[in-house]
DNA sequence: TTAATGCTTCGGCTATGGTCGAACTATGAA
DNA sequence: TTCATAGTTCGACCATAGCCGAAGCATTAA
């Protein structure tokens, strides 16, 4: 009674601890060369060209070549969006040899999950959208509300132009250094975007690390203590 | 630089087909036996016995004795979830030597989907909620218009109960046999009870089958058909 | 007690597949 | 052309783990 699609396949090819670790680095939404993820997976350039091999042949990846380079990427926000979800029930169910996450403080400070703020500052950003009463938690869902749009086309975000995007506008993501939510999605990402637009951080090359200059954090920390 | 929660372990136990079979057939929300399992996965009982620990030790399922008997079932909705993100990711995907559905023409017609309706009925019954105008489509998530609040209250659910529970109040859901949405998520599983509850329609034993009564079926339709 | 059913454990077989060294191809630079 | 860097392919090795037969517990029925 083998009913329904082949997860199987899908779950072997998360399975095997190297293909997971390259899967992870790819959630920081920046498109990687081999070369990379064999340093990202722990074995050598070999055995990487035949997993990436593998993670394209099965769908979970999608490869650019350009130059003497291959830039391997997630293949779309479905693949994020599994990965996502499996980390969600890997963190709840405290696994054991439990890492409470990344041991690098600016990590644990603030980076890239896939495309939006992790870390404490994505944490802040989340809590204190929910505090203004900005997003309306709603059972795992996540609504705008009129004030909260409000704010956002303040901020220069186009509210309308995020929701006609295919994917979802607005999601939570479990975080793993600190297990509360973060906010994930089309909004997520709008809002990074923004921080960086206004030069209040950057992102460090090859590497998950966004670092906020002082000036940027104050202006950061300002904006959500404010209520409009 | 291994990040985050262990994610291989999941995907591993996942990949095995024996036990995505054991996996899928739990998707029925139904509790099942070792030796039912077994016939599921196609392997004798013993086989079937270690994936069964393992999957336990992994977390993903649990086990309630009974009498001689020991029944299985999902952990929680986050393993639900998990695996219905893979469904879907792997239906996209068409995935090659795809099936595109269950072959036994009752199964395509009406079953469960871990929870809630599935097949011809359950793809119907998202279509009109759309139409109708009780849901809206947002991106990727769903949303319970007033008019759909007054539809369902007086179609006897409760929306506020169903809100404050801690799964999501509504969610899209692929269907395998016809690539289009159904309702999955609290609301997903009112309905499908409300439909038991007045015998429009009862469950198979042993089976993902729904079979509606010829009555059962008009009034359903008759219901989605009504703009109140 | 004896028998039957439901399930687990043990042991041995086998196949799959992850791993790396070495050789090969491809693009770019000098 | 020659050299260097990026990546793939091949071949061999080896550990993991899936599989089943047989035997062992555990629970219920007679």
């Amino acid at each position: 009674m083998k009913d329904g699609p082949d997860i199987s396949r899908i779950g072997q090819l998360i399975g095997d601890p190297a293909r997971s670790n390259i899967l992870s680095a790819l959630m920081s939404g920046k498109a990687l060369t081999a070369t990379e993820l064999a340093q990202e997976a722990g074995v050598t350039l070999q055995t990487t060209s035949s997993h990436l091999a593998k993670l394209v042949e099965g769908g979970l990846l999608r490869v650019r070549k350009q130059g003497r380079h291959r830039y391997y990427s997630l293949r779309d926000d479905n693949v994020a969006k599994v990965l996502e979800s499996l980390m969600h029930l890997a963190a709840t169910k405290g696994h054991l040899r439990t890492r409470t996450g990344p041991r690098d403080p600016a990590l644990r400070h603030a980076r890239m999950c896939y495309d939006h703020l992790a870390g404490d500052m994505g944490i802040q950003l989340y809590d204190a959208m929910i505090m203004n009463g900005y997003l309306l938690e709603n059972g795992e869902t996540l609504d705008v509300t009129e004030s909260g749009a409000h704010f956002l086309s303040q901020f220069g975000i186009d509210l309308d132009a995020l929701r006609s995007e295919r994917r979802a506008l607005c999601r939570q993501c479990l975080d793993w250094s600190a297990r509360k939510n973060h906010l994930a999605g089309a909004l997520g990402k709008a809002l990074l975007d923004q921080v960086y637009a206004r030069k209040w951080a950057k992102r460090e090359p090859n590497s998950r690390v966004v670092t906020f200059s002082q000036q940027g954090a104050q202006s950061f920390l300002a904006l959500l203590g404010s209520k409009s």
